[in-house]
DNA sequence: CGGCGTTATCGAAGCGCTTCGATTGCTTAG
DNA sequence: CTAAGCAATCGAAGCGCTTCGATAACGCCG
């Protein structure tokens, strides 16, 4: 393996004018940056990492946690681990893949041996004990999620709440008076982040002050049956569906709907909203606002960079605008007998 | 941040004496050892992880390719990275995680610059270019999976062929004596890994030397409906089914069965053989042959790491066999009427 | 009591890079 | 014609660790 010495040596310069040359942090004429960039070719020449990080005190590398409840869905986790892998390349960042076990330990080493100049935590529960953690380090932090307390953080996450108002006013629009949430399961509710709150709070809010009628429902299992004939017990005039569920749950719910002679959007429009689509060979036949990890990946991992690169101060939350996207499964609402019109 | 010399002066003793008594290289006595340790706690002294790097030459990391075909299951490759993490934490190395836009670029970076010591290649297609790549490549290289040409390699893998005559030893000594295959999607079969059709092709092979009626079906999609009609179409006296498929395809079988009044194991048995379980709320409810991450993970880690500290040469393929787990899907063929009895 | 092998510790030379200040060789103003 | 200014380059001092050979202190044998 070559070093910075044979390059120099090669190209009749002296180290620090390669070192410039390479980094641009000062001026090389062109005639030697030539000699030196042809050099680099010939010996095919690569930095090696620990030496300059060494040097330069920093790593470019950002660690990751990757967590994994037990009920969380690992391909969505994947799918963060890799946007967030793909937006630190773009700036030149590698990523350290540290696991739930350890993610507290491991979040402790990387900064500590600075093996990673910053840290992404990724699925972040409401009380998370990554949070207490990372005001202690001396490295920078970025939550992609939000926990209870934000005080000294910094974090990122889709705008939920946006997503339930636009999912409620496009119903609205569309003349539906009677929409249905399907959450998530209730120990989902309990254990996980706590966006599936906020966002059964936000539906109940937001839809009162619509002045439409509403429920919730919780899905005990996968399927989304029993939820549905829940749903529509509780609001029989119910055309429109709000879905902020488990993938499987809303896989199941067109046969569901199926089965009880519903066609969307015929009878029953459906969104779904603040979820991450799976990347299956059949995505959701529904209109989506999706927490699309390459919507809040890449804005994380750029204010973590402008964080390690000093370009900008802590932000606290950002919170990422969805974005619609249509599969026609919303219409007009159907015609109301005048008893059930209000 | 603390560094080696601050230990050294704290516990009165040179840098190199720290360096031997935290590293235990050379023997201190019980006296500086206790010094030198009660010096790191109270100094909170992490070794940089760079200028480790730099004067061992090894940093201590390694590459986990971690590749996302459009149709492979992402919550599997989660699972794959997750336990080459976990099993490198246990060697004390951690993990950087490569996506596969950047696959072959990752690959060779980690090298060149020595971010990596070693790499590890999930999700090996038969024809895979990183084969050619690892080669190449200054660092040791293991692959889990095989591909087509190991010539050179290292690869551990599931001994899938062992995992088919598993499956058809169970059934046929429970009497079966036409058993069906449920394989992949056919884009899959060409494009993944070549497993599949290991699969395929031993499953007929070893069918046939046992004397038993088979058949194998390729789901078009991820309803288990249409591939068991095949099968019970060409196999009427069908009374075993072995699975190797796409995980929704499995899931939905059992319901398939019972829409045509077939309960396991009572008319059907069946074993799903090779297939990567995912971490859902609901497992899979048959006999399981698993391509288990836990298995091959720490196997292909235990001999990167062999190979890094020199303690053994490199091995070629190395097949994990698989371990049997019983849910009670086989049970004894139904008595079959002495026309269909042969 | 001198020489020798042990054992525990020290000192110093790197590892390959970054970066600061100094130097060189020009050009231009005074 | 000299001082000043500028651009391009060089030299050397680290960054914090590992590791090799040297050294010192000690007991042991002859």
């Amino acid at each position: 393996m070559a070093t910075i010495d044979d390059v120099a040596r090669q190209a009749g310069v002296a180290i620090s004018t390669v070192s410039y040359a390479l980094s641009g942090k000062r001026k090389v004429s062109a005639d030697t940056r030539a000699r030196i960039e042809a050099a680099c070719v010939a010996l095919d020449y690569a930095p090696r990492a620990s030496a300059r990080a060494l040097a330069a005190n920093r790593s470019e590398v950002i660690a990751v946690t990757a967590p994994l409840h037990p009920d969380t869905d690992p391909s969505a986790h994947m799918a963060f681990a890799m946007e967030v892998t793909i937006a630190a390349r773009d700036h030149d960042y590698d990523t350290l893949l540290l696991v739930h076990d350890d993610a507290q330990q491991g979040m402790r080493r990387s900064a500590a041996t600075a093996l990673a100049d910053g840290i992404i935590v990724l699925d972040v529960a409401a009380h998370d004990e990554r949070a207490a953690l990372a005001r202690k380090l001396s490295c920078p932090v970025v939550f992609i999620g939000v926990p209870e307390d934000t005080e000294g953080l910094v974090c990122v996450d889709l705008d939920f709440e946006a997503a339930i108002r636009q999912s409620i006013d496009a119903l609205v629009e569309a003349g539906h008076r009677s929409v249905g949430l399907i959450s998530q399961h209730p120990e989902t509710l309990e254990r996980e982040s706590n966006y599936p709150l906020r966002v059964v709070h936000e539906f109940e809010r937001y839809a009162q002050s619509c002045g439409i009628d509403f429920a919730v429902t919780y899905p005990e299992t996968d399927d989304a049956a029993p939820a549905l004939d829940d749903l529509l017990a509780r609001l029989p005039g119910m055309t429109g569906v709000v879905l902020n569920t488990a993938n499987p749950v809303a896989q199941s719910l067109a046969a569901a709907l199926g089965a009880r002679g519903l066609t969307v959007p015929r009878d029953v429009s459906v969104i779904a909203a603040g979820m991450t689509p799976i990347m299956a060979r059949t995505p959701l036949p529904f209109d989506t606002l999706p927490l699309d990890p390459r919507l809040t990946c890449p804005v994380a991992v750029d204010i973590l960079v402008d964080l390690l690169e000093g370009k900008a101060p802590a932000r606290g939350v950002t919170l990422v605008t969805p974005i619609y996207q249509s599969q026609g499964s919303v219409a007009p609402a159907p015609v109301a007998s005048p008893l059930q019109a209000r």
